[in-house]
DNA sequence: CGCGGGCTTCGAATCGATTCGAGGCATGGT
DNA sequence: ACCATGCCTCGAATCGATTCGAAGCCCGCG
């Protein structure tokens, strides 16, 4: 238990700047000005200083002990969903988190993983790390219901958070896209072709992992923001024949999905496409990573695309493996938003006033939606 | 820049614990006391002071004060490659992180996430993270290569270090799998169907983003350890009568080979399938998502898995859009490697000696792969 | 020769909490 | 009635660096 004083795991002894100074003959302040940098101070001094260190295994001033007194650990934390695995099997996420990282770094902050649900003991409502960790800003990207524990703790901690894709906040810079009218315009694009039964595939409404057809009495309860955004969006254009809710947005929920709103469960379990006749011809998907997985159960179902079921998405993924279909789908700024949030972090630890940003989408016609094709042939 | 008191963006002046002892007429170490939780205290004395600290609005130790006393951060840094949006397109880093993040989250360590190259100036070497930020430990999972200059900073700066899937390091434990002998009982599984002409497709030997044919003389540049081992592994085995290199494991490379491995270019730059009396019979490939993308292009070149082609992979991923096939693959336990990952870092912490922990793999025979075909007619 | 001005360097306070040994007070035993 | 024993509480040192105002020194100018 004497280990308080330094000694490591390894045996060293950490050197301090206290040490570095006397042994340089010169005071502790002017020993941290040489490596600070800030202030005047001779060149000879400094180099006595540097070789001092040098000597002593010296490696720079512990920071810690500069978090201490600047107040600040130069930590933001991002709140990631329960799971990492979950949360970054959407490509989506990891390219915000990218873009995030990289204009925080450009600012000399580091991104702590924050799981949006403990994964010591799943009784607490909260991660410790919400608790307890060092974090000058806090930043929450996916799924902010109306009444998120983490986001109480935080602020109940008093740490500045940043909001990504979720509700308005009080105080609390709001990073979102055009969601709605990206929506919109998708649904128009498929309308515009002539297709009147359009069918939809729903993000997730909230943390509750149910799936199955979405009726109205459940549009009601809608409790993330860009999924009620998107469904509102295709509402604004057409009200969908048919509307499924899943899970999550993977590609094996697009698939389940598609399966299930344009076949019928044969006797051996195997589905078959329903009848031509009253089947949807078009799939508006609320994410990318479900339009493929709907493609891929088209396809399953021995179905064309796009002459006989056109799909769009949304997000403007690069899937190379839907080759050699090119999905049509809404392009977002997904790097772009990270750095809006970057941005947004930086700003209010500058002490500006939390503004909302909201960045544009871009519809991308690709391979996967075409004019209706009532009398085309089925493979 | 008064602000250094404590004014706060919002306005908020931070109450300390000094000031919550003052109003609750104790001293500081009772104050201390009464939040640790350590040594002895009436309850009335808590109360009184868990009163003040309501009062004052004070919600807790702060975190700076506690780490610069204790001399540790909670902090773990993770290098992770290049780019996140990279790095994280691989489920299994995902994965091993998940691993990873949980077991740390258990013993109220936190994940940092560290550029394994600076983002904001390709001219520096390393980010300025690892110069600076303040860690107990920093573990390098993918790809230590043998000159890494992240690795030489951390170790100058005297912050332990934990390998993951790499090269041995002086005083770092070092976690890894059976790669080698995983490798070598999928290509025996290949061999006992009676394949004879196996085609293999390599994960990246470096990080030069080289990809195309791999021959004898660049194998000797390996310079990555599971690599190395896989290469070893196939080899021990059978010769492969071609290999590829490739510069990710991501699904569109694996179909890239592919497509070079079993086609030919026709004049319209489409692939055709070669002579079926020469090409290879089946493909083993260093990581599933190789293997999903080199099935991918064989049935682009009109091959059918497994009759004219066997396809074998690496890692036991669940692919689920790749259904009706089903990988054959070498299941390796990525949440486990984490979790040892998450231990070797604990135990390091706890002063432990470093230790090497190997975790074994598994064969799962899957539908991609399966007996020669001679004279299986082409669809 | 004396004094003012400009640089550098120094001292000491500060950031916020933890911790250890000492001291105080009350209780119980003899 | 006195002393020993415990249980709480308190003071003060400590963690490692930053920073600000003051002090020292040297030089040049009057």
């Amino acid at each position: 238990m004497s280990d308080t004083t330094g000694t490591r795991a390894g045996g060293t002894h950490r050197p301090t700047l206290a040490k570095v100074a006397e042994r340089a003959g010169v005071s502790v302040s002017t020993a941290s000005l040489a490596f600070s940098g800030a202030g005047p101070i001779t060149p000879e001094t400094r180099e006595r200083v540097l070789t001092a260190a040098e000597e002593l295994g010296y490696t720079g001033p512990n920071p810690l002990g500069r978090q201490l007194r600047s107040g600040r650990s130069g930590v933001v934390g991002v709140v990631v969903g329960d799971q990492l695995r979950r949360a970054f099997r959407d490509p989506v996420a990891v390219q915000v988190l990218d873009g995030l990282v990289s204009t925080l770094g450009e600012n000399g902050l580091g991104v702590l993983l924050i799981p949006g649900i403990p994964s010591d003991d799943p009784a607490r409502a909260v991660d410790p790390l919400v608790e307890s960790a060092a974090m000058d800003v806090a930043v929450l990207v996916w799924g902010v219901g109306s009444d998120d524990a983490t986001l109480a703790a935080l602020q109940r901690r008093g740490v500045p958070v940043v909001i990504g894709e979720g509700r308005e906040v009080e105080g609390a810079p709001l990073v979102g896209i055009d969601d709605r009218e990206g929506t919109a315009e998708a649904v128009r694009h498929l309308v515009g072709l002539g297709h009147e039964r359009v069918a939809e595939v729903s993000l997730p409404l909230d943390n509750s992992d149910r799936s199955g057809p979405l009726v109205a009495a459940r549009l009601a309860q809608v409790d993330r923001t860009p999924t009620a955004n998107r469904l509102a969006g295709v509402r604004d254009v057409v009200e969908p024949v048919a509307s499924w809710e899943t899970e999550a947005s993977l590609v094996e929920h697009g698939r389940s999905a598609a399966l299930a709103l344009l076949g019928t469960p044969g006797p051996d379990g195997a589905f078959r496409a329903q009848d031509a006749a009253t089947r949807p011809t078009a799939i508006i998907a609320h994410s990318d990573l479900l339009a493929a997985g709907a493609l891929l159960g088209v396809r399953e179902l021995g179905l064309r695309v796009p002459d006989d079921v056109s799909v769009a998405g949304f997000d403007g993924l690069d899937l190379p493996w839907l080759a050699p279909d090119v999905l049509t789908s809404v392009l977002q700024p997904l790097a772009d938003k990270g750095a809006a949030l970057g941005r947004a972090v930086v700003g209010l630890l500058a002490g500006e006033e939390p503004a909302t940003t909201t960045l544009h989408v871009e519809l991308v016609v690709g391979t996967t939606t075409g004019p209706v094709r009532p009398g085309a042939p089925v493979a």
